[in-house]
DNA sequence: CAAATTTTTGACCGGTTGGACAAACGTTAG
DNA sequence: CTAACGTTTGTCCAACCGGTCAAAAATTTG
């Protein structure tokens, strides 16, 4: 640990980089799966080609690599969120939004899954990053949405709630993945699934249900 | 439930059923909250108030308690959807049954956690289920609502993918609980939360997010 | 090369967990 | 009272699990 102190992040080898890195797939695959208890340091390991000493070497506690896990799944998982822009049409704006989350959902179910299994849980790990972080990013689009149906741009409703009807719909094809497979049957719960939740939300998110009459 | 053996159900005494019910209500609590590795017998014998060498008296496995647990979820969890019928307005029926839906989701949320956490591990456990008893029943309340569409009652969608939003929706408010109450704080997040989110519901079921222009 | 450092592993440990078991306890019927 | 039956508990065990440790193996450095 010799040379200029980087404020807290520590120095690590090349070969810890990718170790680190090999170690954190395979536990997103395995915590993912199973969740934070029903999780053996043996099956990661495992998962990641190596044995549960070396593993240690790399995290010291079984904590810690759900712990690195998380605050990088946060940074990604609300990226599309961030985007969200006061410019441009806000129905097109939304719309995007709803896409990018359901492709998240589609392309990263792993990630959803883990972040799922910690809220079920009660956040025991990432409480303080929901009031704080989450919190303040989630106000700050509610506002840009409130100014939006103040304009008239989108009908009036409630924006958070509006936001967590995005979330629930959209990380639904990840979350409850087996679900939706089942119910859709071995026909329709192929790829195309993903396309057709995709005409679904948006129609519903724009006109609703009530017919054009 | 005297005399006459009924099929497989094992006869039990008056005592017996009360403590089973016990236990069961018990291991609701602890499951919903750790999932079912992340839970102990101890802590489900605490939670009933008996020794574990007791409790495994009526329950001879861990997993028994869980799987008579699950068998008795499923008929009240999709109690709601059996009951949205071709009679009355179909509007109306979606209304209602999306109000009971996120009644449940307000009076039962250890149900629904209990339930998601089964689902997000991959449904071990229930996978049969979903692919018969589950899937008939969609399928069949999808006919039903893909008759209201040709009748230009409702607007042309996917019923499959109508149901699940609806399913993820108000479930959402159970599952991500401390989420939801993380983000809207303590103002916002109180026992208010569920009307508002019943009222943000209907309008985004019936009417969409366009503007009345 | 050899020394120093980093990486990997086998063996081990203490605590926990699901479950078995026999003995004790309580209750009821004869 | 006592025998029979249902209930409860203390004790025990084998498997598992997170984590330690010292020593071997590999790699880097001089």
């Amino acid at each position: 640990m010799t040379g200029t102190t980087e404020g807290s992040a520590p120095r690590r080898t090349r070969i810890q980089q990718e170790k680190r890195e090999l170690i954190l797939e395979a536990a997103l695959e395995v915590f993912s799966a199973n969740g934070f208890r029903g999780s053996t340091i043996d099956q990661i390991a495992e998962a990641a080609g190596m044995s549960k000493p070396n593993l240690l070497y790399y995290f010291r506690r079984k904590e810690d690599i759900h712990e690195t896990l998380m605050q990088r799944l946060l940074d990604t998982w609300l990226a599309p969120l961030r985007e969200l822009d006061d410019i441009g049409d806000p129905l097109t704006e939304l719309r995007s939004y709803i896409r990018r989350k359901l492709e998240m959902a589609r392309d990263f179910p792993r990630e959803s899954r883990l972040f799922a299994n910690e809220i079920l849980q009660g956040a025991p790990r990432i409480r303080p990053m929901l009031e704080g972080e989450l919190k303040t990013l989630v106000d700050e689009k509610a506002t840009v949405i409130k100014g939006w149906m103040r304009a008239g741009k989108i009908a009036r409703t409630d924006p958070w709630h509006l936001i967590f009807s995005i979330w629930a719909t959209t990380q639904h094809y990840a979350d409850f993945d087996v679900q939706v497979r089942a119910v859709l049957g071995a026909d329709r719960g192929g790829d195309g699934r993903f396309e057709d939740a995709a005409r679904f939300l948006e129609q519903l998110f724009l006109d609703g249900l009530k017919p054009k009459s």
